[in-house]
Parts: C-alpha cells; sequence; structure tokens
DNA sequence: TCTGGGGTCCTAGGACCC
DNA sequence: TCTGGGGTCCTAGGACCC
C-alpha cells in the first residue's frame, strides 16, 4: 500500500503555526509580486475567492475581511523539511513529491491496523510542527490521491482514509467523482474524455486502456490502471538531478530599458547557475526567454526565445552570464514594455561522469580547478553571510524588477534578527 | 498600477541520412 | 518528364502538476 500525505492548505497552515490569531479568518497567501492568491484558508475559499485570483480584482469587501500575505518561501521550505523528517520516521520509503505532499511506501503494515498508523502519523505530525495533514492510502498512488481527498473532505474519516482497489465504496466514490478531478485530468483532457462519454472516474476505469492509449497517450493509459489498482505510476526519485533549472520573474513593473533586461537577465543566471552547482551538474546550453505581458488590451506584443549553446559543459556563472547575455541581445527588441523574462539551464550533465571533449581538452586542468575553487568560495559566501554578498556586476538600487512583496511574515525558522523582531517589537 | 514560478512527460513534425 | 521511402534524432509546444 501507498499512503499520501499531504498538509491542508499548506501556505496558509505555516503561517498559523506561528500566528494563532489567524486561526478561524480568512486566509490567502499570495503568489511573488503579490500578483495572485495561491493558497487559501477554509474561510477564504468560502467567500468564494478562486486559486489564482488575481489580488487587485478582488472585490473591496473580501479585501477588507481578508488577511493577505505575501509569500514566505524560506519559512515554508523549512517547515516542508520539518514534515518530511517526521515522516521519515514512519515509513523507509519517503517519496517528497512536492512542498508539501509525499508519497509513503506502506508496504508491510497489517491492514488491520493502517488506520492507527496513519492517526499516529497525523498527530506526531501536528504535535511536532504544528501543521495538519491528511492521510489516503491505496494500492496505487492515483488511488492514494482519491482517498487523500475523502480523508480531508469528509470529516468522518477523520484525516485518514484507506481506499481499496476493488470495494463498494471505492465504486461508489468513483462513480461519483468526476474525471476532471482525478491527478493527471484538467480541463483539456476532460473535453476530450466527455466527448468519449467518459464524465466520471468510474467510467474512464472501466475504459479499454488500449483505446485510451489510441485516443491520447500513454500517461492516459497509466492512469486507467492505476485506478483499477495495478501500479502504472514512478515518480522520479527526488534526489535525481534535475534536468532542467529555470529562474524567472515578472517585473515589479513593466519595463522597456535594455539596462533592466540586462541586470534581471544577469541576476536570473547568477541564481540558477548557483542552483546547478548544489546538485552538482553541468550546463551545455542556457536559454533566455522575454514576453511582454499579455494582458493589457491593444499594447504592442512581443516574444521570444533564443538557446545558446555552451563551448564546453560549464558550471561557472561567467560562462552562463556571459551567454545569458548574449542571448539576451540577440532577442532584445525595443519599443516594448516588458513584464517577464528568464534564464533556463538545458542540457545538463553529471560534474563527475562528464565526457571529455575536444573542446575541452584544451582547457587545461589548472584552470578548470581555479573556476571550481572561486564558485566554491563565492557560494560559500552567499551561504554564509547572506544571498548577494558576493555577486557578478553591479547592483542597483530600486530596480523596477525589483519584487514586490509588502506583507511578508517574519521568516521565524531560518533568520535569528526576524524572529527576534517579533518578540521585542 | 497591480495577473506566479518551477518543474515533468509526451508527441508531432522537421531535419537529416541512406 | 519523371522527383522515394523509411528510420532516427532533435526540438517546440501542449498538457499537466503543485
Amino acid at each position: 500500500m501507498i499512503a499520501l500525505v499531504d498538509v491542508n492548505d499548506f501556505y496558509v497552515s505555516c503561517e498559523r503555526a506561528f500566528a494563532p490569531r489567524l486561526e478561524g479568518l480568512p486566509v490567502g497567501v499570495l503568489s511573488n509580486n503579490d500578483g495572485c492568491v495561491v493558497a487559501r484558508s477554509r474561510e477564504l475559499k468560502a467567500l468564494g475567492v478562486a486559486m489564482g485570483a488575481p489580488m487587485h480584482l478582488l472585490p473591496p469587501a473580501i479585501r477588507r475581511q481578508a488577511v493577505l500575505l505575501s509569500s514566505n518561501y524560506a519559512l515554508y521550505g523549512d517547515m516542508s523539511r520539518r514534515v518530511n523528517a517526521i515522516l521519515a520516521e514512519f515509513s523507509p520509503d519517503v517519496e517528497v513529491y512536492s512542498i508539501d505532499e509525499s508519497f509513503l511506501g506502506f508496504a508491510g503494515i497489517e491492514p488491520a491496523t493502517l488506520e492507527a498508523h496513519g492517526q499516529r502519523l497525523r498527530e506526531t505530525v501536528r504535535r511536532d510542527t504544528g501543521l495538519p495533514v491528511c492521510v489516503g492510502v491505496a494500492p496505487t498512488r492515483v488511488l492514494a490521491k482519491v482517498a487523500n481527498r475523502l480523508a480531508k473532505r469528509q470529516p468522518a474519516f477523520e484525516g485518514v482514509c484507506p481506499l481499496e482497489a476493488d470495494s463498494d465504496v471505492t465504486r461508489h466514490v468513483l462513480e461519483r467523482l468526476p474525471v476532471v478531478e482525478l491527478w493527471g485530468v484538467a480541463r483539456r483532457t476532460g473535453e476530450r474524455l466527455a466527448l468519449m462519454g467518459i464524465d466520471t472516474a468510474w467510467q474512464l476505469r472501466q475504459a479499454d486502456p488500449a483505446r485510451i492509449r489510441r485516443a491520447f497517450s500513454v500517461v492516459m493509459e497509466r492512469l486507467v490502471w492505476e485506478l483499477r489498482g495495478h501500479p502504472a505510476i514512478d515518480i522520479e526519485d527526488l534526489a535525481e538531478p534535475r534536468q532542467r533549472i529555470l529562474v524567472s520573474r515578472s517585473f515589479g513593473r513593466l519595463t522597456g530599458e535594455p539596462s533592466d533586461l540586462q541586470a534581471a537577465v544577469r541576476q536570473h543566471a547568477a541564481r540558477a547557475a548557483e542552483k546547478l552547482r548544489r546538485q552538482g551538474s553541468l550546463a551545455r546550453a542556457v536559454q533566455v526567454f522575454l514576453r511582454t505581458s499579455p494582458f493589457p488590451v491593444g499594447a504592442p506584443q512581443y516574444r521570444n526565445s533564443v538557446v545558446v549553446p555552451l563551448a564546453r559543459p560549464s558550471a561557472d556563472s561567467r560562462d552562463l552570464l556571459e551567454a545569458a547575455g548574449r542571448g539576451l541581445a540577440a532577442i532584445l527588441r525595443e519599443g516594448y514594455r516588458y513584464q517577464k523574462c528568464g534564464v533556463m539551464l538545458l542540457d545538463l550533465v553529471s560534474g563527475q561522469a562528464r565526457q571529455l571533449s575536444l573542446l575541452e581538452e584544451v582547457q587545461s586542468e589548472t584552470t578548470r580547478g581555479r573556476s571550481q575553487r572561486l564558485m566554491a568560495t563565492v557560494d560559500r559566501l552567499n551561504r554564509e553571510m547572506g544571498r548577494d554578498t558576493v555577486r557578478f556586476g553591479l547592483p542597483r538600487q530600486d530596480s523596477p524588477w525589483a519584487l514586490r512583496c509588502e506583507r511578508r511574515t517574519p521568516r521565524y525558522t531560518t533568520r535569528w534578527d526576524e524572529l527576534m523582531r517579533v518578540k521585542t517589537g
């Protein structure tokens, strides 16, 4: 059996764990730039605020009533690590799926004790972190997702719901579950399934896998098997290095200044390079993209991207920034007001098992060693002394592309200075 | 004035080769 | 005048997730 453990309204629950006065209030957490609502408490959902609703379009009455906070990723990331450390005590086999969800192998646990095991897990997480979690247990990941949803919505389960592959309960549940509520089915696929007369999860389970594969893809076929209780989905091992690394941001306000874009692209490239080195990889190409805002009606639109191959695989910020700068120069057009740009590192290879190319041999061991030591020093200084202690190029004060986050709560668990301010201020 | 960010997988179709 | 066909590799873009 597989358990899916999921923190209820994760970002909101993290905020509440440190500010109990938020309990019972309609609370929302906003995306970068305080743009959209990306997490909602039960009370905020009840007010009709949709996931992803743009903040500036919320009715004034709701904005007055609700507590809307900027996102505090340092806090959420740290809380997530704490939760997973606890989960590891309940299973030797934890797959971290996202910041607020993990799959646990529950093999070898007596079916009769599954529920009690799940309840102990819930209580431990609650006691040690203050966060509420729900647990769904089933033979496959897709069914565990369904079970988790039940655990969350039906109070009778008290947060833990086991679901067998073949039972009257399972059939009853799947018959009432719209197919678009399933993990892996969204609007587009839902529309096409509806044309085939498939509206519920149960109908999809009963469909012919070969037919589903022809009409859609192997992904959808696996979903059918999973619904029947046959495991067909492997989750990527999160210990595996990423295949691409992306850093992108919307600007705090639109800008057409080439120097703004250059500064932003350099910063994104530097951040991406840090992520690259953290996972011990080298990149063979750098992609740069930019775009105008799709929202203002009538404003001229432009979006473009370019891939710049590197002469040799590199994790040196100087190489990556240089390539990103060339890429930007190739696609930047004047006369537009840009909303977003980003840098993606592609074609990643392991730093150890790197293949030597002819070109690469030209670079001496000495040069390579020097580059690695320099980058290691930069990363260490930034880690120990704070982000941006060392950076490439000149900092700019008050740049238009700086993020807005006016409503962020203190980083309680990772910054002493901010914690002290809470206590004394 | 203000509309997120970072990933994955899969497929279609073009480029290229013989 | 007639202008192949099949295989492989790669990339862009679609769809989805949290």
